[in-house]
DNA sequence: TTTGTTATGTTATAATATAGCAATAAGGGT
DNA sequence: ACCCTTATTGCTATATTATAACATAACAAA
């Protein structure tokens, strides 16, 4: 039963105030390497996402932008979030229409999520092999994989030992 | 390269009709043997969502229905959807908003879909490799898998042959 | 028939996402 | 500095997908 190393799921008390930073530095590095313009937009979006460890919706960061003095219309969210997602600076979850900050970003790789159906958090985790059987699975009917999309939903290591100890 | 045994992608030229057939013969009998109301509307649903092997939205089958003289309001064509759901006749894909036909019933099952990026058309498989895959990388996280979502984008074996040979 | 339950009809509205065009800001060469 | 080009943002309207709430109808058991 891993978990003392495994940093998938931070525990809840946790500083997420380095989460947020670390998350911040790499957008910014990787920004800087490949000549993209993080602008304070993007910048206040991609903050915003790291709010939590549980996925946004646009329209919830829309408020919060607003919240700040942005006043901001929804094309202005979901234009940020592409410039973010096509950097892999965040992810679309498909089963939830919501949105969560990666921190080991990359043009357009692909992870696995983990969302947990009691605390609504999600870890992304880079299993080769999932990536593996996956592509072994999809070969056998012929199928060449291009973009495996994986939502596992389940509970989390702290959900399940808030209900039965 | 598996193929010629492969049901998962029909022969563009197939018998679609027998599709049908098979899979609404599949539905009563799952229906018939746990109780459950196979009523007219809900036939006529699973029946349009079987029209394709590409999945449809929940509008294009409302649109279809209606054409057949039902003229239905969205919540008709949801609530027959929720009930082929709830039973496993039919999976909502997360990633397109749409819905596809199962021809494998029974309550709750999760499998994998191939979602060929050219032609549009869906093989749902079933390989334990990849459950497995999936099960072992999140135990790894401490996670407890409930509902696995995975959705593959890709190529199919027909659209491959007709880019380059 | 009465009664409780499930299914459907109907209207309105919520939640999510995109189209289209104008205004602005950034970068690059002269 | 200037002009030019492109990328970004602002803004209004609209499309797409899904649900809430309540009334009626069909069904089945008592
Ligand atoms: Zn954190
Ligand atoms: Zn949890
Ligand atoms: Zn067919
Ligand atoms: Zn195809």
């Amino acid at each position: 039963m891993a978990r003392a190393g495994s940093k998938a799921f931070p525990v809840p008390e946790h500083d997420h105030a380095a989460c947020i930073g670390d998350a911040m530095a790499m957008a910014e590095d990787l920004c800087r390497e490949n000549g993209l313009r993080f602008t304070r937009l993007r910048r206040q979006v991609f903050e915003l996402v790291w709010t939590s460890h549980a996925p946004l919706g646009a329209y919830d960061l829309l408020a919060m932008l607003n919240e700040r003095g942005q006043r901001a219309a929804p094309m202005t969210i979901y234009r940020a979030l592409d410039f973010l997602m096509a950097h892999g600076l965040v992810h679309r979850l498909n089963s939830r229409n919501a949105y969560i900050g990666c921190n080991h970003p990359g043009d357009g790789h692909a992870g696995q999520f983990l969302i947990c159906r009691d605390c609504g958090r999600v870890a992304e985790i880079e299993e080769r092999r999932i990536a593996e059987a996956v592509r072994d699975g999809a070969s056998r009917a012929g199928f060449d994989v291009r973009l495996p999309v994986i939502e596992i939903e389940g509970q989390c290591f702290d959900c399940r030992g808030a209900r039965h100890g």
